[in-house]
DNA sequence: ATGAAAGCGCTAACAT
DNA sequence: ATGTTAGCGCTTTCAT
């Protein structure tokens, strides 16, 4: 069969600069032993007939491809766009790949694309999803792997690196007490079968009213199911809710960016305006939050960090090193913009 | 070695179930010539140990990889982030894996990933960006490409998806002129090197003016380098166009969004409204046209088409088919929304 | 219908 | 310092 790109192989250059295919070996894995003058000779050879090394025959002599699968609900989701970005970006400069894959919140895509990543050796998995759901006896621990913004269930023992979301919610809300609502609307995603993050924010939630003597109302919680629900889905939502105007409102938390956008068009629709009505916080403080009217007031949870803490574990469990702790928390950052003033 | 996942290999199937492998290889790839026992006792040996088949070896032995690689300016980018999207799903549909190559418009970092590539054994690359600037010799033919949104330079005859450009720039133009409009300002990004789209969306607008007997001026185009410049660059860009007042406006084409955003920033912060005083029309129509208020009347390119069509295109060629035509248009719509009332 | 064996390009263990 | 060679898991040709 042919290599790639048509051409040359270890072999040729090997004859071409009249030394065994083992010295160049060697010399292109700067293992040593071989002299300083075999080393240019072969160096000049290979870069004369442009050599390109077949990863398959690496890959399948050593077991290890040099490239990472990242698992995410939704690439088109600014959200995820950011955090595929910065992982990217950190790791072409240790020299992997990245494999997308979007699972579209699909449990089958999911597993299917789970027994690609190992048929292709990955070296290490990136998985922003909760990962349940995946048979019994599925091989998920053959291979490192780390989950990022999902908290996978207790039964599984992989690192995840996260927010503190119930902190995160916590801050939302009483950011908004503090500006003085007190009638406060969650409107929220809701995913099966995980300790999930919104969940946390919800909690989050109730607490932040319950610390401030503000009674919890049932009435008050809107929820849709799935995590990449478009805006205009949680529009309809809100919608209803104050058609029914049996609810006084003068604050609305989004657990994301798409629960906050369908809240903010109801709003302006129904003729209220914010923040002088209603105030309105948000997650996720991606450049939508920047380009509505007014601009959200947006929990940024660090995209970057949550990145770099990821790869830079994954890349440690991947020499080796089993990660010291199991839960890594990444801080975020209330940023402060019109809809909350 | 291990075989992926610490799994069996075709040689631990072969001795379970008391075949040969090249039997197992048979059933495995459908290829016939085994008796419907064997089939169903090899299959049920492969379920129950888990097999998974070991891809490097698969490539190594096939020269095919199943895996495409996709090259894009800037995954974060929301249109291509929406392209990303398209393309991973029909992909998916059809077996392929996607790896991920952000260039960040870095020269050096899209030639040394079109080396990995290569050395992965892909079986085609679908790349949105112009392949400017590759050295002579590189190895560009030896694989299916197939470019999206830029056209690469005459001396490659890479075949390429794309919008026509200069008619999507004429129209965005006519629009403002139907609506009144005589000022009309063009903000636009510059890349070197190519016969670029933003050129042939420049070429419409002069086109436009010139038709409708407005005369064109040099000083109502503001270019900045670079295609993924942020809307802040913009910003600055317009402001000072209009700081020096000496131009009177009532229209503005952005060839980007982030073009059109910061124009929209920069006319709000001067004080003048849109679309009573200048009337705005972008390119892209994502989200982000939605969410600005007023909302951006948008050249829609379809991205979904866009994709569509190049993985389509690829497959082809990864088929053996070479391609009819080298230019593949795909139609535009301009959405109008309030920006241009 | 099934098996034996060669070989894809590479690395590493074992020569020398 | 350098070469020889086995073998990673798979497909395929050639036997039978």
């Amino acid at each position: 069969m042919q290599q790639p790109g048509n051409g040359p192989s270890i072999r040729d250059i090997a004859q071409i600069a009249g030394v065994s295919t083992a010295t160049v070996s060697r010399v292109l894995n700067h293992k040593g032993g071989y002299s300083a003058e075999t080393e240019q000779r072969v160096l000049a050879v290979l870069e004369a007939n442009g050599y390109i090394g077949n990863m398959a025959a690496k890959t399948l002599r050593e077991a290890k491809s040099k490239t990472i699968g990242l698992i995410l609900p939704n690439i088109d989701n600014p959200f995820y766009s950011c955090l595929a970005y910065h992982i990217e970006s950190m790791l072409y400069e240790k020299g992997y790949s990245l494999l997308i894959c979007n699972s579209a919140e699909r449990l089958d895509k999911e597993v299917a694309y789970f027994r690609t990543l190992i048929g292709k050796h990955v070296d290490g998995v990136l998985c922003a999803s909760p990962l349940a759901g995946f048979p019994e006896n599925f091989p998920l621990h053959t291979m490192p792997v780390v989950c990022i913004d999902r908290i996978p269930g207790e039964e599984r023992t992989i690192p995840c690196v996260v927010n503190d979301d119930y902190a995160a919610g916590k801050c939302a809300t009483e950011h908004l007490i503090r500006k003085g609502c007190r009638k406060i609307l969650l409107v929220t995603f809701h995913v099966q079968g995980q300790t999930a993050g919104w969940n946390q924010r919800a909690r989050g939630y109730l607490d932040a009213l319950e610390e401030n003597h503000i009674p919890a109302d049932r009435n008050y919680i809107l929820e849709r199911p799935g995590r990449e629900a478009p805006s205009q889905e949680f529009e309809i939502l809100v919608r209803s809710f104050l058609r029914e105007g049996r609810f006084p409102l003068d604050g609305v938390v989004g657990t994301s960016e798409a629960a906050a956008i369908g809240a903010l068009f109801a709003l302006k629709d129904r003729g209220l305006r914010v923040p002088q009505d209603v105030k309105l916080v948000t997650f996720d403080n991606t450049l939508q939050s920047v380009l509505t009217q007014p601009g959200l007031t947006s929990i940024d949870r660090k995209p970057q960090l949550l990145a770099q803490r990821a790869v830079e574990l994954l890349l440690e469990m991947i020499a080796g090193n089993p990660p010291q702790r199991r839960i890594h928390t990444v801080p975020f950052e209330l940023v402060a913009r019109d809809s909350s003033l």
